[in-house]
DNA sequence: TCAGTATATCACCGACAGGTGACACCATGT
DNA sequence: ACATGGTGTCACCTGTCGGTGATATACTGA
């Protein structure tokens, strides 16, 4: 064919990238990435040694998490930290919304682990401290867990919207239910930061 | 073998639910579902038509939400409402906690579509709302938003931590990050329902 | 030009998947 | 005794899976 390595190594990692965004995970296989890519399935072995290598590869090259602090660039230096916590929240969900293969990926991680998997959570779990981080921001155990909580629950709340099957009518993809949403977390952040003293 | 097609019936039930247990869903098919029960495959297309049929018997005759009223009885009559929803969504996630198969049943939900994981999530969206309503509660729209959130949020967390999988150190299967995390709920269910009003 | 190497193609293997047809067994009622 | 119908067993089909060896084709340097 091409006779080009790069360009096939490339073209097998797009293969599987299109394949997982399509058919979802568990239509991964040697055999139907070869067929995605276009290539023959030898060639997966060769240069990736094994389905196992061709994931990992998938992983280092890719880059899942948004840059959330480049997101926030709005939202004034001197804001309180209700509020930077219920933005960055809300932005990577967000940014998940936006990304089917994202999504994919976090149901594939609930099932199995893989090396895929297994660095798409690490770096899912990383991308909103490295956002607060970023901000000098040093939140307290408690800000974390709240915050990690809500936003494990419009995560879900998203993963389950893919299927049109909303919890309790809350279709996160409407915007007005999306609006409410975000409003109702607003509110609830800023009480719960007032009840632990005065914000700062 | 015995001769029975009842017993039988209820043999190759018993053997989808345990495989489904033990090894995943995505383990789940004819041939592994014969093997689990010890029956010829051929039984499965007579007794319940195709494999389709099979899970749609199956949800049919399982109850996979734990009745959560039975878990309120001792919470005073007059108690307040955030304490009410608080506990709800607490006994809730307690009891997806307790039972391996219906994690792997919300994880087969988020990813793929049939008669078992469609009657799986409509249970799931109605056992907390028969909860609250069992009492007499109508709550508003915005506890109703604030709970699921917060529910789906855990649930997230359960269904990772299966994996030694957790989100921020949140390995909600710790019992003192399990006490951690219930009494941060409460203390935002709390601040939440009192900055919009006298409690009531 | 030609040998050597990197690259791609093809054919094949055993294992297992879902699915079906033919047949053996056994419990009935007549 | 015998036919009937519910029940269980077996063999077999086609297709796909992961994986591998042999071979053809194109590029490269000497």
């Amino acid at each position: 064919m091409n006779r080009n390595s790069e360009k096939t190594k490339y073209r097998i990692l797009k293969g599987l990238e299109e394949l997982i965004t399509r058919e979802g995970f568990t239509g991964v296989g040697v055999n139907a990435v070869a067929r995605e890519a276009g290539v023959d399935k030898v060639l997966i072995y060769r240069y990736f040694g094994s389905m196992e290598g061709l994931l990992r590869a998938f992983a280092d090259e890719k880059e899942f998490c948004p840059q959330v602090a480049d997101l926030l660039h709005d939202i004034p230096e001197e804001a309180p930290q209700y509020e930077v916590a219920t933005r960055i929240v809300l932005e990577h969900v967000r940014a998940l919304q936006n990304s089917p293969l994202a999504q994919e990926l976090a149901c594939w991680e609930l099932t199995e682990q893989n090396p895929l998997t297994v660095l798409f959570g690490k770096e899912m779990e990383n991308g909103a401290m490295k956002a607060l981080a970023d901000r000098g921001i040093i939140p307290d155990e408690d800000v974390i867990t709240l915050s990690v909580i809500v936003l494990c629950g419009l995560q879900y709340l998203v993963l389950r919207g893919r299927n049109n099957n909303p919890m309790m009518d809350i279709d996160y993809s409407k915007p007005e239910t999306r609006e409410k949403v975000e409003r109702v977390i607003a509110t609830m952040m800023k009480a719960f930061f007032k009840s632990r003293g005065p914000i700062k």
